[in-house]
DNA sequence: CTGTGAATGTGAATTTTGTAACAAAACCCC
DNA sequence: GGGGTTTTGTTACAAAATTCACATTCACAG
């Protein structure tokens, strides 16, 4: 099929995809139906086969997908089959939690940078790597080929944040600090928000306890 | 209007009208229409106004919104209108972090109890928390009135983590792991998965690059 | 080499979500 | 205190996402 604008919702299933699909190859699963993925994933078989419609054809009718040609393949069209530098700007709680994340680089996320204008921090090193002064961030970013940037400073910090790292020609930004920040169009820019899924539990163990 | 079944895209959206209004609120502004709201959050007004309708009538015709009314309205909506008190499994580095995460009580989500198997940690304080063991958590949960239940183990742990929460009475589980679990029905569980804002990033910056 | 069974890929139907439009309501000014 | 202005709440409409249904394709057996 091949598709022009794929729904934010469908690359949301296409990572959950990838994660029970590194299951299914763990436990030895070499083929699987969308019927049993679907199961796995809870959504519905067809769901997972329209989702992949959008980037092409990746299964053999009246056998299944090969899992791990599955997996490659939904890398590929996400663009996840290559690596990605970031720099993380704010090394506080979460940015250390985020710095120390294996994670990142095994999913192809390389942290390279790691910026902060405290400094009682500059100079200190996390996970093998130094923290830089913030107003370095330009020179860095080009060094370092830096193309996604995170926020993880204070909310009130985070325009800022973001300024540097759009000035310093960052692609794009994913901003972990609560508050909204305006950016260039052609930069894309993520929020990460927890809290509404605390929020989603609350409402709906309340909305239960109501039914009652 | 004060409807049934409430839109997953709605209670993330009532997390950000309740995020720009605080700022609002710390600007002075004391009322506002649903226009100025709806740039604010980058969404559409008429949007803005249907999510309020599944909840009930909070604003005033030609005038708008009383900015503090409304957020406590919207609180209440959802269920955040009081304590809720959480405990927390599995206190490694994204553990500590959200233990030291001030927001979390401001937010009215308490982290009461942090939980861990490994013998090493059991008996330290973290923000003033003694971490116990997680054998201990059906006579936490009871004590504490443990109601959400925060899984920060590693993955393959997950279940397990989930297993003793259900077993103790918990209502709702938060999963932090990467790795799909499966609970009883009546229990509500929300997964957080931020490397999907990764992987939209990777994939419109090029996606981008592909368009020139 | 043809028939059978299985599971994909896709167009059509359905459901859900989002947007536009407007009548009803509240405020304000004269 | 009535008319004009503003902005909500709600209905009607449009768009998008999800699910259904099935023709199409492939593997394999006989
Ligand atoms: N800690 C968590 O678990 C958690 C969870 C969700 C969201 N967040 C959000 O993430 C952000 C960071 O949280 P935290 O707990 O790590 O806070 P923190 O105070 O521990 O860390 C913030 C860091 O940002 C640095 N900083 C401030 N201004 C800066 C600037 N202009 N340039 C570069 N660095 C700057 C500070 O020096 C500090 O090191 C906050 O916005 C918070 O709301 C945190
Ligand atoms: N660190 C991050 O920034 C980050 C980001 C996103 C997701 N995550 C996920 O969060 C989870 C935790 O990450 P982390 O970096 O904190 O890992 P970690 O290894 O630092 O911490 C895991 C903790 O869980 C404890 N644990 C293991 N099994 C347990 C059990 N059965 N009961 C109770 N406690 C148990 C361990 O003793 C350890 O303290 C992982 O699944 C990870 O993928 C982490």
């Amino acid at each position: 099929m091949k598709s022009e604008h794929i729904p934010k919702a469908t690359i949301a299933r296409l990572a959950t995809y990838i994660q029970v699909l590194s299951e299914f190859k763990r436990e030895g699963t070499d083929v699987v139906s969308s019927e049993r993925l679907a199961e796995a994933c809870s959504v519905n078989s067809s769901q997972i086969r329209k989702d992949l419609a959008y980037f092409g054809e990746f299964g053999v009718r009246g056998v299944g997908y090969y899992v791990q040609d599955l997996i490659t393949s939904i890398k590929r069209s996400l663009g996840i089959d290559r690596a990605w530098n970031c720099g993380l700007v704010g090394v506080g709680n979460l940015g250390r939690a985020l710095l120390r994340h294996r994670e990142f680089s095994r999913k192809g996320f390389i942290l390279r940078g790691a910026f902060d204008c405290d400094p009682y921090k500059i100079g200190e090193i996390v996970e093998g790597m130094e923290i830089v002064c913030s107003r370095q961030l330009p020179a860095k970013v080009k060094e370092l080929s830096l193309e996604i940037g995170i926020i993880t400073t204070p909310p009130e910090r985070a325009q800022r944040a973001a300024n540097y790292l759009v000035g310093a020609g960052i692609k794009g930004i994913i901003n972990f600090a609560p508050s909204r920040i305006s950016v260039p169009s052609h930069i894309h820019l993520e929020y990460v928000d927890f809290f509404h899924h605390f929020y989603a539990a609350a409402f709906h163990i309340r909305f239960a306890e109501h039914q009652e």
